[in-house]
RNA sequence: GUGGGUAUAGCUCAGUUGGUUAGAGCGCCAGAUUGUGGCUCUGGAGGCCGUGGGUUCGAAUCCCAUUACUCACCCCA
């Protein structure tokens, strides 16, 4: 009979075992940095009714989602899991407890042409805050203390948050009489440092704005320096727009909450030039770009947002979240050769070699590390000895013990350190003992990423 | 959706102006070494050269089509 060729569709990541394990650790590490900050956990389904998930309807969404009939149901997946919080947030808005803070870690899908770090089933780590009614604004001042930590606990250190707030932004055009085409204006400005000054003033020009007023939006949004020197500038733009002096003062009051949050000031600056992301943003807006690979943009983005699910309720619901893009961060640092691979990636710490045909004291002694907290695995199949070690060398698992007569016998642990070579006859006790030391101390002080 | 590129072993890739039996490295399996891995050495398995058609005495190689993959644009994580 003919075989299928097996295939993976192109733009779906699927990881060999060590490198699963990785990914497994980092995304442990999220959920473990999210729920320090009190934040519930949350999973809603991939699928939902297309109507749902297309409330909002046109756009670049209608375009990639995925959506098909069953029977006579028309579904669709999930492509983010904002739309699907704002579901959940509108139908148990009764039993909900306001604020309402959630993280997510899960799959996303969006029918685009796959490329470089660019998927159609990837992970998003979201957390957001919803308020009922009103948010105060401190919490977009917190929202940047949870991305520094999680990168950090990570191990990344060359990062840094870029803030902006649409406010400023949205206020500024309205003061250049360009109110109607504020949202154009942002994603031509959001260009400036992939394509320079000169090609946005081009475009700016193309799109019929004025040289005068190009360049005075080039002088605005190219404000540079620190974030006292910002604020000092942008503070001479006051009373001339409702909108840009609100703006104005919220950014204040972030930037100045962010040193009590713990974010020191190498990790982030005022960026006037961030101004991508949904429509929906009102507010405060990030990006989190990596200080020595700008070219793979930002690895977090999000932001406020003033009426989270107004398609299902007329709940006010202000919000303020961000999404990691756990994928594509997997994959960056993998390219980019930083994922640290000391201690290697590992499914277990102990693989337990019987060597009599009666496997009963190996069993037990699995039982009795196992209880005892230690990874372990039984290899009882029917090869050669030196295949059996190869797969512990090879699985990276650091400890073999052997179980033969001899060892049985006198009730002893013949216990082998691989990376040493080094193997010891003791009782159990110090066998354990000796490997939790062994792993406390591979273990000790090596972040995932390396960088 | 628009525009490029690529397709040869499990993986990464060579393959001469078209010419006998299509190669390498890595990986895999076996042995040297029957209760001890990594290193080394020896041997082995593994290819309808993406698919279909055409040109030719002869095609992995040239032409056409097709499918898949891939990079970029748009947009985004």
């Amino acid at each position: 009979m003919e075989k299928i060729k097996p295939r993976t569709l192109s733009g779906f990541m699927e990881l060999e075992p060590a490198k699963q394990v990785q990914f497994e650790k980092i995304a442990q590490i999220l959920r473990e940095t999210y729920a320090l900050y009190g934040f519930y956990p949350l999973d809603t389904p991939i699928l939902e009714a297309s109507e749902v998930l297309l409330a909002k309807g046109g756009g670049e969404t209608e375009k990639q989602i995925y959506r098909f009939q069953k029977g006579d149901s028309d579904l669709a997946m999930r492509f983010d899991l904002t739309v699907p919080l704002a579901k959940y947030v509108a139908l148990h808005y009764g039993s909900l407890t306001f604020p309402f803070r959630r993280f997510q870690i899960g799959k996303v899908y969006r029918g685009e042409r796959a490329q470089r770090g660019r998927f159609r089933e990837f992970y998003q780590a979201d957390i957001d805050v919803i308020g009922d009614g009103s948010l105060d604004i401190i919490n977009e001042a917190e929202i940047p203390s949870i991305i520094y930590r999680t990168f950090s606990e990570l191990g990344l250190t060359r990062f840094q948050i870029r803030i902006n707030n649409r406010k400023v932004l949205s206020g500024f055009f309205e003061m250049l009489g360009l109110a109607g085409r504020a949202s154009d204006m942002m994603r031509i400005i959001d260009k400036l440092d992939k394509v320079g000054a000169d090609t946005v003033r081009e475009i700016l020009l193309e799109e019929n704005i004025g040289p005068e007023t190009a360049d005075e939006i080039l002088r605005f949004i190219a404000l540079d320096g620190n974030t006292d020197g910002i604020l000092q500038t942008l503070a001479r733009y006051r009373g001339k727009n409702e909108t840009l002096d609100t703006g104005i003062s919220e950014l204040d009051t972030v930037v100045r909450s962010l040193s009590d949050f713990g974010v020191p000031d190498t990790h982030f600056r005022i960026d006037l030039t961030i101004a991508r992301g949904l429509d929906y943003y009102t507010g405060t807006v990030y990006e989190t770009t990596m200080l020595d690979h700008p070219e793979i943009g930002s690895i977090c983005s999000g932001g406020r947002y003033d009426n989270l699910a107004g398609y299902y309720t007329d709940k006010k619901l202000p919000g303020v979240g961000i999404s990691i893009g756990l994928t594509r961060l997997f994959f960056v640092l993998q390219e980019k050769n930083l994922l640290n691979e000391n201690p290697p990636a590992s499914p277990a710490d102990v693989l337990i070699l019987p060597m009599t045909d009666d496997l009963h004291a190996a069993i037990s002694l699995a039982t009795r590390l196992r209880a005892a907290g230690i990874r372990t695995q039984l290899h009882c199949e029917k090869k050669k000895f030196k295949a059996k070690i190869t797969y512990a060398d090879k699985l990276a698992i650091p400890y073999v013990i052997f179980m033969g007569e001899d060892e049985i016998a006198k009730d002893i642990v013949a216990l082998k350190d691989l990376a040493t070579g080094e193997q010891t006859n003791t009782s159990f006790d110090a066998a354990l003992q000796r490997i939790r030391t062994g792993l406390a101390e591979r273990a000790k002080g090596r972040p995932i990423v390396g960088a």
